[in-house]
RNA sequence: GGGCCGUUAGCUCAGUCCGGUAGAGCAGCGGACUUUUAAUCCGUUGGCCAGGGGUUCAAAUCCCCUACGGCCCA
């Protein structure tokens, strides 16, 4: 038998050599209330663990689970509404519910409780006589954060508010920690990022914000469909990182032997489908950027990607304002979206103007500027902006655009025609080859959609691949990788193809008014506490 | 990567300028109370002041470093 007594590896090594259940968990106990409680806790946490050993030796299930919920605090709601207090006093239904005990309002003989579901909240009123002097001690040990079960009939109190009349209260999951406080409830920004089941106990906005955002999602997925999209799930683990201008995050195949990276689009797979037949296809997934973060940025992020067959970057303008307008009027029943402290307008048509027409009319940079790489280089230096002296004039025209345009662009905005330079998977113009077909739409100043028509020419692709080669040579991490598969799939030949993907948790951001990408996001990554 | 701000009881926050026994509200605990809703009333417990170093007779408070977070910039 081991030595030690006082870590847990030991307390293993008990068990393995001793094998006796009773022995074993009677060490394990003392193990428990020992180091973890007796040394380490708070009072508060103390406190709440001595009336569990209470509700346990008056022979209290902590946590059974033999109970039949009928209803939510909705659907309860739902049936009384239009019913005064007189009227309901001839209710003989009752109803049995289940949730998060959040307030509670003690009377010695009596309590009102209000708990909390997935619905919202509905109020409970406890009595004595009601329940039974055994269940009422019981109930009078429970804490504000227990999971409760109770039934009964509904009232209506002298404030008229909905009540259910208790005659069962249950205990169904005990909380070892408290709630945080009741009237301010939790708002240190790190502990709701970092604990959000607490944020989403505490804070019914934010609940409402992540009900929204499945609310989008289905109605985006629901759009695409109804026009014959066919949605499909690609590659997220790509032996080569393609499909947009990014730094991925590289992994490694056991049994395979070999180097992967997390996708940082699904770009490539999908338009190897329209080359397939599928003709229109959309998914609505991760992409994987190893990137900083910030408001607008998480390494991982949702996108919807889709491509239609013998559509253009003009169609898909179209489509877009359809597709945003509608969901907008789905989830939030109107067009004008109030978004940090100024309203966005969804009606379309959206502006389109060229990323020329945009730098000249927003930044009052005149056009000749933008047709001269040097003349370009000498204003976006004379601007402070990061410019290289090897940078090409397309180069320089983004940096520009990016440095005094991008943030002016509130209202929904269709910018087009971007440089070839920067957009080595997209069509040249047809009458300007030096720019692509295609757009980025912004709205309050953030890139929320990027389009174009699709390169299908494979001769011209691998040309456009073997530009991106050379900035990578120069040093651009982010320029694209040859893909030569992707190639060989375009010479079998893609029809001609639009494709656009749009940022979800953007446009959530927008819909939902919320600042951060964070707030849109559950579980948010954020450094790790050591 | 740079600048500014923050981290004090379970939670929400004072206290920091100007160094001198660490505070409030809520929650908790004990008591009263059978229509309250931030219930009320009486009493009461609770702290490694993010971590480390320095200055000082004396540091939550002043200085330096580190961690984490927020905002702005790149």
């Amino acid at each position: 038998m081991p030595s030690c007594a006082s870590n847990r590896m030991c307390f293993f090594n008990t068990f393995l050599t001793n094998g006796k259940k009773g022995y074993i968990s009677l060490i394990f106990y003392d193990f428990i209330s020992r180091s973890d409680v007796m040394d380490d806790a708070s009072e508060l946490l103390r406190k709440r663990k001595e009336k569990i050993e209470e509700l346990k030796a008056l022979g209290v299930d902590l946590y059974p689970n033999d109970v039949r919920v009928t209803d939510t605090s909705a659907t309860v709601a739902g049936l009384y509404i239009a019913m005064d207090a007189e009227k309901m006093s001839s209710v003989t239904a009752t109803h049995a519910l289940a949730g998060r005990l959040m307030a509670l309002r003690n009377f010695g003989k009596a309590a009102f409780v209000s708990i909390q579901d997935r619905d919202g909240r509905i109020q409970a009123y406890i009595q004595r006589d009601k329940v039974g002097e055994q269940a009422y001690g019981v109930f009078k040990k429970l804490d504000v954060g227990d999971i409760v079960f109770l039934s009964g009939r509904p009232f209506r109190t002298k404030t008229g508010e909905l009540t259910i009349e208790a005659d069962t209260v249950r205990l169904l999951s005990k909380s070892h920690r408290p709630m945080p406080e009741k009237w301010h409830g939790l708002t240190d920004v790190e502990m709701r990022y970092r604990q959000r089941h607490l944020d989403l106990i505490m804070n019914s906005h934010v609940r409402e914000v992540f009900y929204k955002r499945s609310l989008i999602i289905k109605a985006i997925r629901d759009f695409m469909q109804d026009r014959g999209f066919l949605e499909v799930e690609t590659p997220m683990m790509q032996t080569i990182a393609g499909g947009a201008a990014a730094r991925p995050f590289k992994t490694y195949h056991n049994a395979l032997d070999m180097d992967l990276y997390l996708r940082i689009a699904p770009e490539l797979y999908l338009k190897r489908l329209i080359v397939g037949g599928f003709e229109r296809v959309f998914e609505i997934n991760r992409n994987f950027r190893n990137e900083g973060v910030s408001t607008l940025h998480n390494p991982e992020f949702t996108m919807m990607e889709f491509y239609a067959a013998y559509a253009t970057y003009e169609d898909l303008m179209t489509m877009t304002e359809e597709l945003i307008s509608k969901v907008a009027r789905k989830v939030n029943n109107s067009l004008m979206i109030p978004c940090q402290g100024t309203t966005i307008d969804l009606t379309p048509p959206w502006l389109r103007m060229t990323v020329k027409e945009a730098i000249t009319a927003l930044a009052g940079i005149e056009s000749p500027v933008l047709e001269n790489r040097d003349q370009a280089l000498g204003r976006a230096r004379a601007l402070n902006l990061a410019v290289k002296e090897t940078d090409s004039l397309g180069k320089i025209i983004m940096t520009l655009f990016e440095g005094t345009v991008e943030d002016k662009l509130i209202q929904p905005t269709f910018i087009t025609q971007y440089p070839l330079e920067v957009s080595p998977l997209s069509r040249k113009n047809a009458q300007n080859p030096n720019f692509t077909d295609r757009f980025e739409l912004y709205i309050l100043g953030r890139e929320i959609a990027n389009a174009f028509s699709e390169l299908n020419d494979p001769e011209d692709q691998k040309q456009r691949f073997i530009m991106q080669l050379k900035e990578r040579e120069a040093g651009d991490e982010e320029a694209h990788a040859m893909d030569e598969d992707y190639i060989q799939a375009l010479e079998y030949a893609m029809p001609p193809t639009g494709g656009e993907g749009i940022g979800i948790d953007r446009l959530v951001m927008l819909l939902t008014d919320s600042p951060s990408i964070r707030d849109v996001i559950l579980f948010p990554h954020m450094k790790s506490k050591s």
